[in-house]
DNA sequence: CACAACGCTGCACAGCTGTGCAGTGGCACG
DNA sequence: CGTGCCACTGCACAGCTGTGCAGCGTTGTG
C-alpha cells in the first residue's frame, strides 16, 4: 500500500485461499486436476485481489509466446492504417497480442528489440527489411511474414505475401494508354521500397512497349505532400496528360494539387491513377481510379501465415490486383 | 537444428565464451564490473550466436517493464491513426515498446489481457473505459493515461488529458452563428464517448442561448459512412443551413455527400464544421473548417504522462482547442 | 476386511535473468 | 616479504509460472 504496489502473484492468491501455489496454477490451466471446491475458493481469492496470471513468466516457462511483432512506418498513411486496423483486430480475435514498432526512424538495431520480447512472429508491413534483422530472426527461430518485399536470403523462415506489383504497373499503363495519354509521368517517393520500384518499372516497361516517354519523379518521403510537390514540378511545363502515383497517398496529392492549385480538370486535361485503393480514395471528393490490392485478401493471408505452426515450411502467397474504375482517368 | 530452434540464452553464450553466466549478464549491463577482455570475448560470442537478452526474464526479475499498453478502436480514423503514429514513434524514441490493443469488439475482459504482460502504463485512446479495467489496473499498480474521457473513480492512479470539448463545441456554434446560420444540426455517432457528447451538448447550449433550434443525429458508428447517411437524412428536408460534425471523419462524410451527391454548394448553401483537425481535412479536396485539438500538444502530454515515475501523483492536463478557418463555413 | 484404483495435493525443478556476497588472484606499498 | 586493497569472477538466490512425480486420503470391489 505504501508507494508502489507490487503486481499480484499466484503466491498471494495461494496464501489467501489457503492452498499451495501449484493449486492456483492448476485452477487457471484448463484441463488440469483440481477439486471443484478448491478451484472455486481460488477463483474467488483471485477475483478479490485482482490477480491475473503473468504472461511473462508463463512465456518464459513454456517457450511459447503469444506476442506478434508488427513493424511499419508511416502509420498515418490511409492504406497502412486501414491495414493495421484489420490486422490488429484479427490478431486480437485469435488471442494474440500485437507488439507495434514504428520503424520510421529506426535501424536494424531498433527493430531487433522486438526479439527481446521473444515474439513468435514478426510481420513487416513496410520500410526496408535489413538483412541483419532477418538473420537475427532466423538464429532465434522466430518466424517472419514479409509483405510486399523481395524474397530474403535462402533458408530463412519467412512467409512471403506479395501483391502482383508488376501486373498492377502494367494495368495502370494500359489504362492510361486506353485514355489516350501520350506523355506521362510516374511518381515514386524517394524511399525505394522494392514493391514501389517494381510498380514503377512495370509501368515504364509497358509504356516503352508503346513508345510513350515516361518522366520519373523520385524524391521525398512517401507522403501526401510529396505528391503535391511532384504535381507542381511536373505540371509546370505543359504537355503532360497522365500521371501514375505509385501509392494512393501520392496520387491523391497529385490529384488535389492539379485540380485546386494548378487549375487542371481531371480527368479532362489530365488523367491520374493510383495504387492501393485506400478507403479515402473512394470518397466523393476524390473518386480516384486506382489499382486495388484487396485489403481483405491481404489481411487474411497475413493471419493465415501467423497461424501456421512454427515448423511449417515457408510459403509464398500472391495477392491479385484489379483495376478499380472511378473518375480520375479519361 | 532439428525442427524448432530454441531461443539463444545467456547460458549458451557463456558456454561458448568460456565464462560464467553472470559474466554474460554483466557484459550487457552498463556500469557492471567485467574485465575488458572478458566483455570483448562475450560480445563476440553473442554476436556469433545471435544472442539478445530476454526482456521477459529481465522484466520478471526487475519488476519493471518497458511495455506500454495502447488501447484504441477505429484505428483507420484519420485523426486516430495520426495520433497512433506520433505516439508510437515517441514511445520508441524513449526506448519503450508499444503493445497495441484494438478495442473495436472487445469487452473489459479482453482489455485486461494487457495486464497479463505487466505493462507499466495503459494509454486509452478512445472507446469506452470500463470501470472493471480501471479497478484492475489500480489493484496491480499499473498507471493509466486517459485521453478525452471522464475522470475515473477517486483514488485511481490515472493521468487525465482532456481537450477542452465544451470550449470547442462553443467555438463551433459561434462560428456558425457568425456565418448567419439559423437552422442547424449536430452529427454525433451512436457510440457515445463522453468527449463527443460534451462537444455536442456545448454546441447545443450555445445555440439555445441564441434561440436557434438544433437537430441531433446520433446513430451508427463513428465512421465516414455515418456522416454520409446523416447528410442524406438531414438534408432531405430543406431549410438546414449549418452542420457540426463532432468528428472530422463525420464532418467530411457530410461535406462530401452534400457537395457531390445532393448538389449543395459548401459554403454557399450550407456550412459544415468539424472537430479534430485531421491531416486529411486540410487537403485541397476538402478545406474543412474545424476545431483543432493540437496533435503535437496531445502527443507531448501523453508522453509526459508516460514518463512520469510510477509513484507520482495523478495529474490532469488540458489541451486548448482553436478554430481553424478554412473554406467550409460562410 | 484387504487391496487396488483414483482423485487430489504439494514438492521440487526448469525456464532466464540481475545482483548481493564471498572468494580469488594480482598489485602496490610499507 | 607481509599486508591490505582492488578488480574481477562465480555461486546462489529471487522473481513467477507450469508440470512431473510422489504421497495422501478416499472409495470401490472381491
Amino acid at each position: 500500500m505504501s508507494g508502489r504496489r507490487r503486481f499480484v502473484s499466484a503466491a498471494d492468491v495461494a496464501r489467501r485461499a489457503g492452498v499451495s501455489r501449484s493449486a492456483v496454477s492448476r485452477a487457471f490451466t484448463p484441463g488440469a486436476q483440481v477439486s471443484a471446491t478448491a478451484r472455486e475458493r481460488i477463483l474467488a481469492a483471485a477475483e478479490e485481489l485482482g490477480y491475473r496470471v503473468n504472461r511473462l513468466a508463463q512465456t518464459l516457462h513454456q517457450a511459447r509466446s503469444d506476442l506478434v511483432g508488427v513493424v511499419g512506418g508511416n502509420l498515418g498513411n490511409p492504406y497502412i492504417s486501414a491495414q493495421l486496423d484489420a490486422l490488429s483486430a484479427g490478431l486480437h480475435a485469435r488471442g494474440l497480442q500485437c507488439l507495434l514498432l514504428n520503424s520510421a526512424q529506426g535501424g536494424a538495431a531498433d527493430l531487433a528489440r522486438l526479439l527481446d520480447y521473444r515474439v513468435r512472429t514478426v510481420v513487416l508491413l513496410s520500410g526496408a527489411a535489413p538483412d541483419d534483422l532477418i538473420r537475427l530472426c532466423a538464429s532465434n527461430g522466430a518466424r517472419m511474414v514479409l509483405i510486399n518485399r523481395p524474397a530474403p536470403p535462402k533458408g530463412t523462415l519467412a512467409d512471403l505475401i506479395q501483391a502482383d506489383s508488376a501486373q498492377g504497373g502494367r494495368l495502370a499503363a494500359e489504362r492510361l494508354i486506353a485514355a489516350g495519354c501520350g506523355n506521362v509521368a510516374v511518381v515514386i517517393s524517394g524511399s525505394r521500397t522494392s514493391a514501389k520500384t517494381e510498380r514503377a518499372e512495370a509501368f515504364e516497361a509497358e509504356m516503352a512497349r508503346h513508345g510513350i516517354p515516361v518522366t520519373r519523379w523520385a524524391e521525398g518521403p512517401n507522403r501526401y505532400e510529396t505528391g503535391c510537390a511532384a504535381a507542381r514540378a511536373l505540371l509546370a511545363r505543359p504537355g503532360l496528360d497522365g500521371i501514375f502515383g505509385v501509392t494512393d497517398e501520392l496520387a491523391l496529392g497529385v490529384l488535389n494539387t492539379a485540380r485546386a492549385e494548378l487549375g487542371r480538370t481531371v480527368p479532362g486535361d489530365l488523367s491520374v491513377i493510383g495504387f492501393d485503393d485506400a478507403p479515402v480514395s473512394g470518397w466523393a471528393s476524390h473518386r480516384l481510379t486506382t489499382i486495388r490490392q484487396s485489403l481483405d485478401a491481404l489481411t487474411r493471408a497475413t493471419l493465415d501465415a501467423v497461424d501456421r505452426p512454427a515448423e511449417a515450411a515457408p510459403t509464398c502467397e500472391h495477392i491479385p490486383v484489379t483495376l478499380v474504375e472511378r473518375n480520375s482517368v479519361a
